[in-house]
RNA sequence: GGCCUCAUAGUAUAAUGGUUAGUACAACGGGUUUUCAUCCCGUCAAUCCGAGUUCAAUUCUCGGUGAGGUCACCA
């Protein structure tokens, strides 16, 4: 049986440039009825950030992405944080002691540091091996424990970069345990996918380079060799550096609060550096889940593209109010509706977005984009004066388009959609206007909007009373 | 600097030892009785460079170049 895992540590929340590498064993995992464990990292304690859990549980939750163990579901394999593992990395540690393949290190860091520096000025490449104390002290509380190595050759497959092969140099006598008794992820991260029986390890590309000293390690414990699969990194929009905080990778809850589908995020992510070989687009989860293979993963680093990641989310809005219908997407706006809309009912705001729907690149647009449907506009004539195909039109004779628009709207007894499609028309032809002035004056009359909906949808999800007013109000003021 | 990785339009990618090098986003233009969108149609645009192998190389090999990663008691 697969399995994956998710394992980041608890410094902030989960961003664009490191979701991929929860997305990509899920998937993996779920496609062959796997399982995937999520586990806390939390071994650095003075990088560790109160809440940070929580978030990436939420992240998680959010994309849909939830672990079979780990925090809150528990699992065979508990504890799930690190943190709370110390027992279990002293006694493997004790293992490799035993055996003469980790020694404590005795040596002052300043003075590491000074071996460092020298090398540096050398132009040699540092390595702790060669400063090898020859009778190293027990090992106690206070000093860091490293591993023996034994430099030597080292050739292995990874699942997205291919053979591998490396030289003795590229090994060195790493630290397993720190000297504050935590162990180092080199040591820990091996330790907990052994005894939790991960099969497959994917994370970032920039742990290649120590790949062969977790061969090493696997190898000082007897240990199978788990499927290696690095994953190439997302590239920020500028430059060529890997997407990270500091150039502002927006956190995957921000884009969830800015209203960004999961399904869209998901799907963005999932196509981001990876496909099936056909020309498919959109995918949902369980699309991805059955099409996901890993080599098919691009080996190369894919820039993260803010736009597309939004014409996926308007692809998924459309997709889900014609799949699903307007209840569905309905469910999805709480929240992002203007404030003025807490004064009227929910099928009133089903109308509304059942006709702006389609014009929504995120549901946070309809807190701009609705606004007029459920507050009087503030009449400003400078739009009307100003407008492309308006201006073209004297004082006199909008003040005439109006009054007789709102003679033919006043005389409609059933007032919905087709039948004011049927009389707007027939008001086209009366004046003998261009649709682009007539349609345009009525529109912002009412709207004052840079853009609604059809105008005959516009007006019926208006109803009669508040359409005759506005332009009422706007003939008023000319 | 050592070691490692990567390289198809602006972006994400497809494909093949022989193709008019395909698709999507973006940009630009057009169509759908108003606007903004949706939807549809079209235009622009790519195999990093140099050798080698081959009848034929974007594809295989080597060498450059460029970009990135890594060399922590961080993960």
């Amino acid at each position: 049986m697969i399995v994956t895992r998710f394992a980041p540590s608890p410094t902030g929340y989960i961003h664009i440039g490191n979701v991929r590498s929860a997305i990509y064993p899920y998937l993996l995992a779920h496609g062959s009825h796997g399982k995937m464990i999520l586990r806390i990292e939390d071994t650095d304690r003075a990088r560790y950030v109160e809440g940070a859990t929580e978030l990436i549980e939420d992240t998680l939750k959010w994309l849909g992405l939830d672990w079979d163990e780990g925090p809150i579901v528990g699992g065979p394999s508990a504890p799930y944080f690190q943190s709370e593992r110390q027992a279990i990395y002293h006694e493997w540690a004790r293992r490799l002691i035993v055996e003469g393949r980790a020694y404590a290190d005795p040596t002052p860091p300043e003075q590491i540091e000074e071996y460092r520096r020298q090398c540096n000025e050398q132009h040699i490449p540092f390595r702790y091996r060669d400063y090898r104390p020859e009778n190293p002290p027990e090992w106690q509380p206070g000093l860091p424990l490293r591993l023996l190595t034994i430099p030597k050759e080292y050739s292995w497959h990874d699942e997205v970069m291919g053979d591998m092969h490396t030289g003795p140099e590229v090994l060195d006598d790493i630290i397993l345990i720190k000297k504050d008794g935590f162990p180092t992820y080199n040591f820990a991260h091996i330790v907990d996918d052994a005894a939790m029986g991960v099969t497959h390890v994917m994370r970032g590309v920039e742990y290649l380079s120590s790949t062969p000293n977790y061969l090493a390690l696997y190898e000082a414990f007897g240990l199978e060799r788990p499927k290696l699969i690095s994953l190439p990194h997302i590239l920020a929009p500028q430059g060529n550096k890997k997407l990270g905080k500091r150039d502002g990778a927006k956190s995957v809850t921000e884009y969830r609060d800015d209203g960004v589908l999961p399904e869209a995020m998901l799907n963005y992510l999932a196509c981001l550096g990876w496909n099936d070989g056909t020309e498919q687009e959109i995918y949902t989860k369980d699309e991805l889940i059955h099409s996901f293979s890993v080599d098919r993963i691009q080996s190369s680093g894919a820039r993260y593209d803010e736009t597309k990641l939004y014409w996926y989310n308007g692809q998924w809005i459309r997709r889900i109010f014609t799949e699903q219908g307007v209840d569905a997407l309905y469910e999805r706006t709480t929240g992002f509706w203007p404030e003025v809309a807490e004064n009227y009912d929910e099928e009133y705001r089903k109308k509304v977005l059942s006709i702006i729907y389609d014009r929504l690149k995120t549901l946070s647009d309809l807190r701009s984009m609705t606004e007029f449907f459920f507050m009087d506009p503030t009449i400003n004539l400078d739009v009307i004066v100003k407008n492309k195909f308006l201006k073209k039109l004297s004082e006199s004779e909008i003040e005439n388009l109006l009054k007789i628009t709102i003679q033919k709207l006043s005389s409609i007894e059933d007032w919905n959609s087709t039948r004011l499609q049927d009389v707007l028309n027939d008001l086209l032809t009366e004046t003998g206007k261009k649709p682009a002035e007539l349609f345009g004056l009525i529109r912002i009359s009412v709207s004052f909007a840079p853009f609604s909906p059809a105008l005959h949808l516009t007006l019926d999800v208006l109803g009669k009373e508040r359409t005759l007013a506005r332009l009422n109000a706007v003939a008023r003021s000319i």
